[in-house]
DNA sequence: AGTATTTCTTATCCTACATCAATGCGAAAG
DNA sequence: CTTTCGCATTGATGTAGGATAAGAAATACT
């Protein structure tokens, strides 16, 4: 099912019903059970997946083994390696499925051909990576000056509803932080009457 | 002048010599002195910025009013705010000429016009755009896992001769540590044998 | 030149976060 | 039911890098 996508289509990409029906009628869309690999590093990345349900995470692990989480993608998110996808490279990173996850397949082909034929698409899609680039920004920014404190309250300000269905390993691997530290960063945050979702 | 750039939409672009004469014909090319400012943060950034001559810095200044160094821009490089550019929004970074700095202004109008009037124009700028978000992506993964001083390696292979032309404490504001600390990365390695320009 | 200012180093101490190890605990699996 | 197993917490200790201060060296300024 890819209703999701359609929808999201038509409210972002300006498209009429007619045109999206058209567009994507041989898009595939493919389920995972949690804990599929939907990539793993090393392959070439041959789609974005689009995020009708479920969540998923792309991550990389160092040569030390240690895991950092590059990006949580729930409902209605992309989620692929841009850099592989577009250069055919062997990808830096894995994108598994945090819970079951049903996605829309869009390959290089899929963009160029909606892009090609309709004009308010090929817009859509620049202003994805637009956003993208954005993102990663800010990220940097973060990285760069913010304590662990900070950027856990970014986090939950910024993905409210993630902080209560990912497990917390995660989040602090996503803050470049360990387990432990993120346990203490809560707990001094609670000591001070921080209620995430009051 | 804008012999670089014309040069590099040569080499990079695939235009052919009477393509970019045309295409360049209105741009405007500027030249800065050293420590004078090509952006405010705050304002909304017009243009990107070709550097011909010289080096550029891009920054941020954080609530505690220290900088972080988000990119270096010596010849032949590109250095903008492209979500204030893309967006029309205010910048979050400053951008200062390092050295006696002269670039090609290059604003939206003139992206525009080129990619419409020549697909391999198009075609440079949505790798230039995959090559930044690759480029970031790359620098989040360093931050994540590498200590200061493989960070501090990973710059000078990637940049050997910004570490001669630049002060350390930008390198250091790049990398995210102190000058005092890169200082001390800097002994050890010299300690080991290390030999950055043997 | 000589002075001032910025940059780099060095030393000391300090803090945020990592590492290691033990415990608790709920959910899944036998 | 009870035995894992994965995840979270807590405590003890270690360490990379920050803060501060002061001196050396390099640059710029007159």
């Amino acid at each position: 099912m890819i209703e999701q996508y359609k929808k999201f289509l038509q409210e972002k990409a300006g498209l009429t019903a007619a045109e999206i029906e058209t567009l994507t009628a041989t898009l595939q869309s493919k389920t995972f059970h949690k804990g599929d690999f939907l990539l793993h590093a090393g392959e070439v990345c041959a789609y974005a997946f689009f995020v009708e349900k479920g969540l998923l995470r792309s991550f990389t692990i160092d040569e030390t083994g240690k895991e950092h989480i590059i990006q949580f993608g729930p409902e209605n998110w992309f989620v692929t390696d841009r850099s592989s996808a577009y250069f055919h490279e062997a990808s830096d990173f894995s994108i598994e499925a945090v819970e079951e996850t049903t996605v829309v397949l869009i390959d290089a082909a899929f963009i160029s051909r909606a892009s090609a034929v309709y004009p308010n698409f090929m817009r859509f899609n620049e202003k994805a990576l637009q956003n993208h680039i954005r993102q990663l920004q800010k990220r940097i920014n973060l990285l760069l000056s913010a304590t662990a404190e900070k950027r856990y309250l970014d986090f939950i300000r910024l993905y409210p509803d993630l902080t209560l269905r990912v497990p917390q390993w995660m989040i602090a691997s996503y803050l470049g932080i360990t387990p432990e530290s993120l346990s203490r960063v809560r707990k001094e945050l609670a000591k001070n009457n921080f209620k995430p979702h009051s």
